[in-house]
DNA sequence: GAAACAAGGTCGCTATTGCTGACCTTGTTC
DNA sequence: GAACAAGGTCAGCAATAGCGACCTTGTTTC
């Protein structure tokens, strides 16, 4: 997607200033508001942005774990990585799953309440993932950065 | 943070149907507007919550690297370790940093726009952090799910 | 069992806001 | 100079957020 000038100070404006209203968004970046409203609408429509919305803080809510599960699969056939990745889609507590070079095949993060409870996610629905081979995990002990801000 | 039903069913729908108004945000969890209000300010307050945001998504603005960065430290002293943490927070193309139990120290998770932009951001920015004894990098090929819905 | 307290419910209000449409102006491209 | 894209201006309205005041209900405490 190409972004040019006004479409970066209106991504900038919305990650540093997430309350503006559409006026005030209009303001900072120096476009009047109609043609801002309609750049607004492209970004979503191009899906750019997500519809506005609150974000949960896991550690706030009761998660203190969150791990980070290497994952071997037994099969690389084509379908057979689908099933998997598929599936793993399906589990809560994975937010984010990606496919990798190297070693292992997929990262998982994952959180849980407590260590207990994530042994029974490890036991209950990861190993249990189709076409797993083996999973290993590597707990965090901090959570040093987290941002949803995209440089731009 | 303790959250009873209501809180839960609020924080259910704002995740499920995050462009409800309040009204229906109401309507939804089954209480009317004014104590539904009233929880969605005290969750807000207490930071379970961030303010109403719309959140880019870096694939959709450029972004074509993932990379998860293992980073071993020189110096395990206190003061060497928050040299280390209060720097990597401010590089931008650091998404997320956690401290790690185990061989690696910390594991950062970068986005960049290309190889060659990554391969500059890793030589002009991470490995100039204070502290820094090796880095290792895991590309990422595929994002299989990004999710920012906490189960609740 | 009376008092105190917490939480939800009801009602009402207003300035703000999102969202839109119509139309004009400017600048660039062909 | 015609055509087109993008921004600007103006106007408007229904919906909404964001309260505040007060009542009701249920539970706990003494």
């Amino acid at each position: 997607m190409d972004l040019d000038d006004s479409d970066k100070r209106i991504l900038r404006a919305l990650q540093t200033q997430p309350e503006l209203t559409m006026r005030e968004l209009a303001d900072v970046t120096g476009l009047s508001h109609s043609p801002c409203w309609r750049r607004l609408q492209r970004l979503q429509a191009d899906g750019a942005i997500t519809p506005r919305r609150f974000v949960i803080d896991p550690e706030a809510v009761g998660y203190e774990i969150l791990a980070f599960c290497f994952v071997k699969i037994s099969h690389h056939q084509r379908d057979r990585l689908r099933a998997f990745e598929d599936a793993v889609a399906q589990v809560p507590a994975v937010m984010q799953c990606y496919s990798l070079s190297g070693e292992y095949d997929y990262v998982l993060q994952v959180i849980a309440a407590s260590v207990r409870d994530y042994e029974a996610t490890v036991k209950n629905a990861l190993v249990e993932l189709p076409n797993v081979q083996s999973i290993n995990t590597s707990f965090t002990l901090k959570r040093v950065k987290h941002s949803l801000n995209v440089p731009i």
